[in-house]
DNA sequence: GTCTATAACCGGATAGAC
DNA sequence: GTCTATCCGGTTATAGAC
C-alpha cells in the first residue's frame, strides 16, 4: 500500500476515534508510518487530508447501508435487519460523530460528507418505509419520513447511551425498544 | 456573583459548545473575565473545573427531565410531553455530547456525572413506561427498559441529525416518528 | 484572591536539502 | 517523494509579587 493511502487510512482511523479538532498531523504520521513531508506533499494540510478521509468513510458507510437497504427481503424486513444489524456500539458511528466537532460544522469541506451521508440514509428509510405501507406491511398512518428520522436516531442516541455507560447493553436495549414499536405497527 | 461561580457558568457553557478537549483554561478565563491566578487559586486544573462543572449541568437537566416525568398527567401524557417538550436542538445535549470526547470517558471523574445521567433518564422513563402499562394507557408485550432506551435515544440521535443537517427538522421529524410510534402501542 | 512572568511542551505549517 | 530543521502561536501549569 502507498503512502498516500497509509495516510488515508489512518486519518479515517482517527477521526472515527478521537474526532477532528484532537486529530493532530503528528499523530497521523506516526499511525500511518511517514514523515511530515509525504504528508505535506500529498495533501495541502490538515483539512484537506481529513476531508478526503471522511469522504472515504462516508462512501464505506453507505454501501453497508444500502447492502441491507437494497437487499433481500420485504421492505419491513430490511428496516428490521437494518436496526438489529451487528454493529460495534462502543466505537459509534464514524459519521455521526463528527456532528460533536465545532470545527467540522463549520467547515463546508467537512460538514458535507456528513450531512450528506445521513440525509441519504433518512431518505433511503422513508423510501422503504413508504414501500412497506404501500406493501400493506405497515400501518398508513405512520409518516414515512417522521418513522425513518426515528429509526435513524435511534442507532445515533444509542451510541451515545452506550459510550456513556461504557456498555453495549443500552444500544441493544434501544434497537430492540424500535423493533417492538415497529413490529407493533405491522398490519395484520 | 463571584468569581469563582463565573469560572463554573463560563467552563458549562464551553462544555456544551466546544466539548473538553476543545475547551481551553485560556478560553475560560476569557469567557468569566477572570485572570489565571483565580483560576488555579479556586480549582485544582482544568480537568478539576470541568468535574465540577459538569457536575452542575448534569443535576439541571435532571431537575428539568424530572419537572416533566414526575410532573401532571398521566403516565403515558408525561412520556409524550417529555418528548415534545421545546428544545434547542442544534445546540444539542450539554451531557450526550460529551460520549464524543475520548477524554471525558477515560477520566472517572468527568465520565462518571455522564453515565450516572443518562443512566438515570433511562430508568426514570424505564418506570413511567411500566406505569403506562399498569394503567392499561399501554399495551403490556413492550419491554419498559427497551422502549425507554428507545425514547432516550431517540432524542440523543435527533440531535445528531439535526446538527449534521444544520437544521431543527430532522430533530422534530424523529419526535414526530417517536410519538406515532408510541401512540400505535396505546391501548385503545 | 488576584496579578504577571515564565516554563515546557505540542500544534500546524513552511523551507530547503537530498 | 521524503527528510530534517525551523517557525510561530497556543496549551496547561507553576512561581512569586502584590
Amino acid at each position: 500500500m502507498d503512502t498516500r493511502q497509509r495516510l488515508l487510512d489512518a486519518t479515517r482511523e482517527l477521526l472515527w476515534q478521537r474526532g477532528y479538532a484532537a486529530t493532530s498531523p503528528n499523530a497521523i504520521m506516526k499511525a500511518a508510518r511517514a514523515g511530515q513531508g509525504s504528508l505535506y506533499h500529498h495533501f495541502a494540510g490538515k483539512e484537506d487530508l481529513a476531508a478526503e478521509a471522511l469522504r472515504g468513510s462516508a462512501e464505506q458507510l453507505r454501501e453497508e447501508a444500502a447492502a441491507i437497504l437494497d437487499g433481500e427481503g420485504s421492505p419491513a424486513e430490511r428496516i428490521e435487519r437494518y436496526l438489529t444489524r451487528e454493529r460495534d456500539s462502543l466505537r459509534g458511528c464514524r459519521i455521526g460523530r463528527m456532528t460533536a466537532d465545532a470545527d467540522v460544522l463549520t467547515s463546508d469541506r467537512l460538514r458535507q460528507p456528513v450531512s450528506e451521508t445521513l440525509a441519504w440514509l433518512v431518505d433511503r428509510l422513508a423510501g422503504l418505509i413508504a414501500d412497506a405501507q404501500a406493501a400493506g406491511e405497515l400501518r398508513a398512518d405512520l409518516d414515512p419520513r417522521a418513522t425513518a428520522s426515528c429509526v435513524a436516531s435511534t442507532v445515533q442516541g444509542g451510541y451515545v447511551l452506550a459510550r456513556a455507560a461504557g456498555s453495549t447493553e443500552p444500544f441493544d436495549q434501544a434497537i430492540t425498544g424500535a423493533v417492538q414499536l415497529l413490529r407493533g405497527a405491522m398490519v395484520g
